[in-house]
DNA sequence: TGCCGATGTCACCGGCCGGTGACATATTTT
DNA sequence: AAAATATGTCACCGGCCGGTGACATCGGCA
C-alpha cells in the first residue's frame, strides 16, 4: 500500500464520499469506509479523530449548490431570478447523490456535522435573498422569504425523493423520471409566475396585501 | 404477562410508535420494540411477519392527513379544499413526532419497511386526488397532481425541519416557531389562491395552458 | 379426561459494529 | 548508524443486531 498521510487521507475522503453516494449515509461507518478506502480503520481515528471529523471534511469538499451572485446578476426580473434559482436548486440536489445524502442526513440526525451543514446553507440562502432584495423591488404584499422557503422546500423534498427506481412515487408523481420532473419544474414556474407575476400585476401594494383576495 | 393476541398486538404497536416518537427511527429495531412492549420479539414475527409489517400497521394507525372524503365533501371549492388539505397535512406532520419520523425514515432508507410506508401513503394521496377530481371540475390548464405534489412536498419538508430548537432555520425561516409557521401557511394559502383562483379567473382553458403567460 | 393449537418465554446462533492494543515497516532526525 | 517518529497491518474485545429452535403454559374442544 502506498505510503504518505496526504494520499491516504485523500483516499479515505474519496471513499467516504463514494460510499455516501452509493449506499447512503446510514452505510457510512468506520469499518465500511476503511474497507472502501482499502486501508485500516485505525487511520481514520488517527487522521480525522473519528467519523464526525472525516464527514466534516467530506461535507466541506461538496458544497450543496453554486453561488447565487451570478444568478441574480443575470436575471432580468424577480420572477425570472426566482424561477432559475429554484430549478437549479432542484437539479443540483436531484443529480448529485452526495448533496442528497447530506441533506437527508440533516433531516435524520442532529449533531455537530449537520449543524455546520445547516449553518453554511443558511448563510447562502440569506445571501441570495438579500441579493434579490437589493437587485429587484419586492412588492410589499409579497413575503419573499416565505415564498422562497416554500418553493425551495418543495424542490428539495421532491429532489430527495428522486433516488429510487422509476416506480417510486411521491404524492402520485415519480420525481426520478424526467417527464415527471419536468412537470414539477413547470408547476414551479407557473406558481412563481402566478404569485409574483400575476399577483404583482393584479394587485397594488395597497390592494389588500398578501393575505387578501385574488384578482377577480 | 396478559394473554390474548389482540392485547399483545396492540401493546406492540403502541410500543413501536412510542419508541419512534421518543428515540427516532434509528432506534426502532426488533429487540428495542420487544423490550419496549415488555414482550418477546418472536411475537412480532408471528403477528406481523417482521418489522415491515409492524411498521405498516403503525403507519396505518397514524395517517398523515385526515380521510379525503370528509375533507372534500365539506369544501366549497377546489381552492378551499386544497388549502385545507395542505395546511392540515403540514400541521399533522409538524405536531406529531411519529408522522415526522416515518417520513424521514422514508427519505433516509430504502428497504421493505419504508417501501411499505410509502405504499400506504401513496394510496391515501391517490384517493385524495381522485376525490378532488370527482368533486370539483379541474381546469384543463392545471396540472393538479403536480401542484399538489409541489405544495405537499413544501409543507412536508418544512414540517420535518420543525423539530429542533427555535434557532434552527430553514431557508431563513424557523418552522418550529409559531409565527414563522403562520407565515408559511399564509404563503401556502396565497399560492393556492394565485394558481387556482387567480389563474382560473384570468385564464380560460383555451388561453394558452398551464405553461403559458400570466394575467397581464 | 386427553388432546391440540394458540400464545408466551428462554437461550442461543452467526454476524457486524465501533473501538483499541500490539506489532511491523518506512521515514526522518539525531 | 541508531534512535525516534510516522505510517500501516493485524488480531482481538465487548456489545448489539436480526433471526430461530426448543420448550412452557394456557384455553378450548372432542
Amino acid at each position: 500500500m502506498a505510503r504518505g498521510s496526504a494520499e491516504t487521507k485523500e483516499r479515505i475522503v474519496q471513499a467516504a464520499a463514494r460510499l455516501l453516494a452509493r449506499d447512503g449515509h446510514r452505510a457510512v461507518g468506520i469499518n465500511a469506509v476503511a474497507e472502501e478506502a482499502g486501508t485500516d480503520k485505525v487511520l481514520i481515528y488517527r487522521y480525522f479523530g473519528g467519523l464526525p471529523g472525516l464527514l466534516g471534511t467530506v461535507a466541506r469538499s461538496h458544497p450543496l449548490w453554486p453561488s447565487a451572485d451570478a444568478l441574480v446578476r443575470s436575471a432580468p426580473s424577480l420572477e425570472h431570478a426566482l424561477h432559475v434559482a429554484l430549478l437549479e436548486t432542484g437539479r443540483a440536489i436531484r443529480e448529485r447523490a452526495v448533496a442528497r445524502e447530506l441533506l437527508v442526513w440533516e433531516l435524520a440526525e442532529r449533531n455537530e456535522v449537520t449543524a455546520e451543514l445547516a449553518a453554511v446553507r443558511e448563510r447562502e440562502t440569506e445571501a441570495l435573498i438579500a441579493a434579490l432584495r437589493s437587485r429587484f423591488p419586492v412588492p410589499q404584499f409579497l413575503d419573499l422569504p416565505a415564498l422562497y422557503a416554500l418553493l425551495s422546500s418543495a424542490l428539495a423534498y421532491l429532489a430527495l425523493r428522486a433516488t429510487g427506481g422509476d416506480g417510486d412515487r411521491t404524492f402520485t408523481l415519480a420525481p426520478s423520471t424526467e417527464p415527471d420532473w419536468r412537470r414539477i419544474e413547470r408547476a414551479t414556474a407557473a406558481t412563481v409566475r402566478a404569485v409574483v407575476g400575476v399577483m404583482g400585476d393584479c394587485l397594488g401594494p395597497g390592494a389588500g396585501g398578501w393575505g387578501a383576495g385574488g384578482c377577480g
